[in-house]
DNA sequence: TCATTGTTGCAACCCGGTCGCAACTAGATG
DNA sequence: CATCTAGTTGCGACCGGGTTGCAACAATGA
């Protein structure tokens, strides 16, 4: 069973060379973490998973490197509606953009794909004529568990 | 021409006397702001208009008050991409959800309404079982105009 | 192997937002 | 109207995510 093209290992690096962007022991760390990530780490998270790999990696070189795979539309930025402070978390980025739900109660957050939002988007550029380069929906409520336990 | 119930002015003041919230002079200053705001104010803008209103207003009391508005529902907070660094919007709750479109170029920030959007959410309901308290749906890409002339 | 240029660790810093506390006040009660 | 009390305020200190200037360093290309 193949991987789906986003998954690979190693793809991140691979658009490191592909645009001529200079691979070294710390980004090599990061992109790791990033790849392997099951999901949804912020930057102290994603620090301290590469100084397991890197023990050497810098908070600072981890913000630079976040914003570097950013910049390259290589990663999405999220907040999952603050729910936990005001830091940022990170994914990579899949050819598929998908819903964030957080539970206001539990905190859990799930994802969600839907044609409808890919049609919403085309709506968006064809009615407003905007070239859409990144999308963000985060949504907050309950869920299931949480409905039924109260 | 009537207004739309959401535009009544001194909403927001109405819906703290409901709820039994004690209103001051305060309050009151920020409130009128919010009401009249043109859009999308951050905090430190809230400040300073609230500020020629009634010059005793601290910056903790706007931090303080916008979090009562969004506990309660009465506003929404919106980071527009962190177009312009990582603080936030705030925007009276109007009936109608609306998707904002920031321009990675020229930084405009764009609204729309679309049914689209409301059968997404709906969608969202039914297939996830999970009640929809608040959502955000934030666009980053490039306008007509920026697209134009370049 | 060397030179160049981009990258790093470090420590100081920035800034949006929060908190503890004593003084104050809105609004309920008599 | 005077009184009481719980909720609210201004203030200053603080917190934490994120940034930056700089000297040391390391990845590529020749």
């Amino acid at each position: 069973m193949p991987l789906p093209q986003t998954e690979i290992p190693g793809r991140l690096q691979a658009h490191f060379s592909e645009r001529g962007i200079r691979m070294t022991q710390q980004r090599r760390a990061i992109l790791q973490v990033m790849e392997t990530a099951s999901k949804h780490l912020d930057a102290a998270q994603i620090l301290r998973k590469a100084k397991k790999i890197d023990p050497s990696v810098d908070r600072s070189t981890v913000y630079r490197t976040l914003k570097l795979l950013k910049r390259n539309g290589l990663i999405d930025e999220l907040d999952l509606m603050h729910i936990h402070g005001e830091g940022h978390y990170y994914e990579r980025k899949v050819n598929r953009d998908h819903i964030h739900m957080a539970c206001l109660r539990c905190g859990k957050i799930m994802e969600f794909v839907s044609d409808i939002f890919e049609n919403l988007k085309q709506q968006v550029e064809k009615d407003c004529r905007f070239k859409i380069m990144v999308s963000r929906l985060e949504i907050g409520g309950y869920c299931t568990a949480c409905r039924a336990q109260q």
